[in-house]
DNA sequence: TCAATAATCGGAACGATTATTAATAATGGA
DNA sequence: TCCATTATTAATAATCGTTCCGATTATTGA
């Protein structure tokens, strides 16, 4: 059995998750925290955010053949990814709450969890095109 | 405007996707195609796989930081993904079409489609494992 | 049939993530 | 406090799914 050591940088990793609500990935993570630690790699980052996800402190949302991206909040709550830029929203109108599920599938799998996310194109997004039809030159 | 053209290998790839329901990967499809089309390439069933994607022929299922998987079953439908070993189920006891959701979300993203997932131990794993506890010896 | 061009093949390239290694530092006990 | 243990780090190499590239082939509409 593995002890874990409290170290600065995972310290810090968890604290710069909390503070923001973008869904980092390991790269933006990295990016925020290299100039408070000059020596700090990327893999340390990896490696870090893996263990707060086991820790139960982080998770981890997958996307796909992209970089995943990972959030600080552990309650259960739906995300809306755009599929034009690829951004990771929280829908603060929207609960999952309420859709309940069975301890297990007719199959017999267990649940422990349900994701659930939105797709579609996020307002930013939006704004940028036409409302309707290509944009023109 | 791109047009697009019938090969057999993009014919014989959505069949195979429609043949099956375990949610192949598209190694598995290479492998499944690679005695009838002795020189396919798995970048030809990578590029017709996202073309038939583009075409709603088929479904692409991400899963982050490992090999992404396809559904020729394009109707919205929930699956159930085993943590363990990574197993892709449909849950044909389940089905995601009483939940209802808005056009747009409170911050004006446009929603086209909504995907439910459930996480937890497939039944297969669930057998490999006793009861409860860990594994002794 | 013929020209236009989409699609194929093979392999190289890419990017996110993981593994490896030696050096470093946090921890618990003497 | 000092020391031994060992988790953690930093740097880099390796892995692996996926995409891209150039030359060739095959499909399509005229």
């Amino acid at each position: 059995m593995q002890t874990y050591r409290n170290t600065k940088q995972r310290t810090r990793i968890l604290e710069v998750l909390r503070s923001t609500d973008t869904h980092p990935t390991a790269a933006w993570v990295y990016d925020r925290l290299k100039f408070e630690f000059p020596s700090l790699s990327l893999g340390t980052v990896y490696r870090n955010l893996t263990i707060l996800e086991e820790q139960g402190s982080v998770v981890r949302i997958a996307s796909g053949s992209t970089f995943d991206r990972y959030d600080a909040v552990v309650t259960p709550h739906p995300h809306f990814r755009c599929l034009k830029c690829g951004g990771l929203y929280d829908t603060k109108d929207m609960s999952q709450d309420a859709i309940s599920y069975p301890e297990k599938t007719a199959s017999g799998h267990l649940i422990t969890k349900m994701v659930l996310e939105f797709h579609g194109t996020c307002a930013p997004c939006l704004e940028k095109r036409p409302a309707s039809g290509e944009m023109k030159i």
